[in-house]
DNA sequence: ATAATTTTTTAGACCTGTCTAAAAAATTTA
DNA sequence: TAAATTTTTTAGACAGGTCTAAAAAATTAT
């Protein structure tokens, strides 16, 4: 159907248009850590097929047919890493690089077997929720803990930054998906934040308050 | 590590060396669907690497460090077909296409951690063993149906035929692994078999025989 | 033992996806 | 708005993997 390459081209396209409604060739040879001259060669052939629309020197957009590709992958991106985290006990540091491959497999049957044998699980191990086999998903709407004032509370339900370093650092301080947090204070030196997380008191930087989610 | 390419000439010249010593450049080709030309580019590619021991005109054979590779592939294979029949359900007849998709996931940890959720299974469901992650795997020694004499009985333990239309005629016929069977009588005529399959009584042809093996 | 046939290898081409270097276009700065 | 800078595209090359056609070697038949 389509290269691995393509899909990969296609999935970071969709991630760039979520910040930037047209998506340019440098921001998708950083995001494939690969050569503005090898994007632009792809760029021709997905806009052959019809899975982008593309002007030269005008960025790029997915058309439906590409965006649909792009769930798909996405969607079996999200429940591979939530299969790998609840049943192969798996931390949630350590799946995105297994998941970077398992996308690719092919079966839509597999994939909607899977997802029936973890009871269609509505979000992955990040927080990021999971398109169904329409690629339908309901995108909550969050906002990062910075932007909460003093006295204000939240759920933890996602993360910005998705390196093993980030998670490690926030499953230390038990700064997982789920959990209830409230701003007891600001910090006006360095804006760092103090937080109530069930019993225990947490004092995290303004940094890791931009890249820590909670439901609005 | 190694291409996708390398790792499936290397599991076909594995399963090509059970049944001869030594594997033709053809015989690859056939198994492949490739061109013999292509083989032989193949083939300097493995030598160099030192995985196949090949002098031109001669045939090849594993080496050490090939065969580890190829059983390692085997085993990938084998427990994803495991997983997708015992934890999917999918029937016996539907695994293999995707297995030979899965085989190529590279995370050693992943497939331990699979051997592992899944209670170290020893065989996949075509009865064929599942070489642990050493390589290592103890080859039970199986015989066709058609080697036995009327009133000789056994039990189904593997197929000579994977291919799904084999494999659909043996559900119907409820000649699965496992299953205890007993030949009650040997029609002369076309050398077909009358078997008693548990409470039934089936006839298969002498093609069928040879394809179903049982335990010695 | 020679001829005919089959198998295998070589030669040369092509496609995909990548790269570097250089040219062209767009954007920013002054 | 002209110059400097940045971004993007083009041109040309290369590696992996495949193919067809033809040559070479091995095998089989006569
Ligand atoms: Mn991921
Ligand atoms: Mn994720
Ligand atoms: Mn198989
Ligand atoms: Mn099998």
């Amino acid at each position: 159907m389509n290269t691995l390459a393509e899909e990969n081209y296609l999935k970071s396209i969709y991630h760039l248009s979520l910040n930037d409604v047209t998506v340019s060739t440098n921001q998708i040879a950083a995001a494939l850590s690969t050569k503005a001259a090898s994007v632009t060669d792809m760029l021709k052939k997905l806009a052959d097929k019809e899975l982008i629309n593309y002007e030269k020197y005008q960025g790029v957009t997915l058309t439906p047919a590409g965006e649909k590709i792009a769930l798909h992958i996405i969607r079996k991106h999200r429940l591979w890493e939530y299969f790998l985290v609840e049943k192969l006990n798996f931390k949630w540091d350590e799946v995105h690089e297994m998941a970077e491959e398992m996308e690719h497999i092919s079966s839509v049957e597999l994939i909607d077997r899977l997802d029936k044998f973890m009871d269609h699980p509505k979000h992955d191990p990040h927080g990021d929720p999971i398109p169904d086999r329409d690629g339908n998903f309901k995108k909550h709407e969050l906002k990062p803990i910075a932007s909460l004032n003093v006295n204000e509370s939240g759920i933890i339900s996602g993360v910005r930054d998705h390196s093993p370093a980030f998670l490690q650092y926030l499953e230390k301080q038990q700064l997982t998906i789920g959990k209830k947090i409230a701003v007891t204070d600001i910090i006006e030196y360095d804006n760092s934040m103090i937080l109530q997380v069930e019993n225990t008191t947490t004092h995290i930087s303004r940094e890791v308050a931009k890249n820590l989610l909670i439901a609005i």
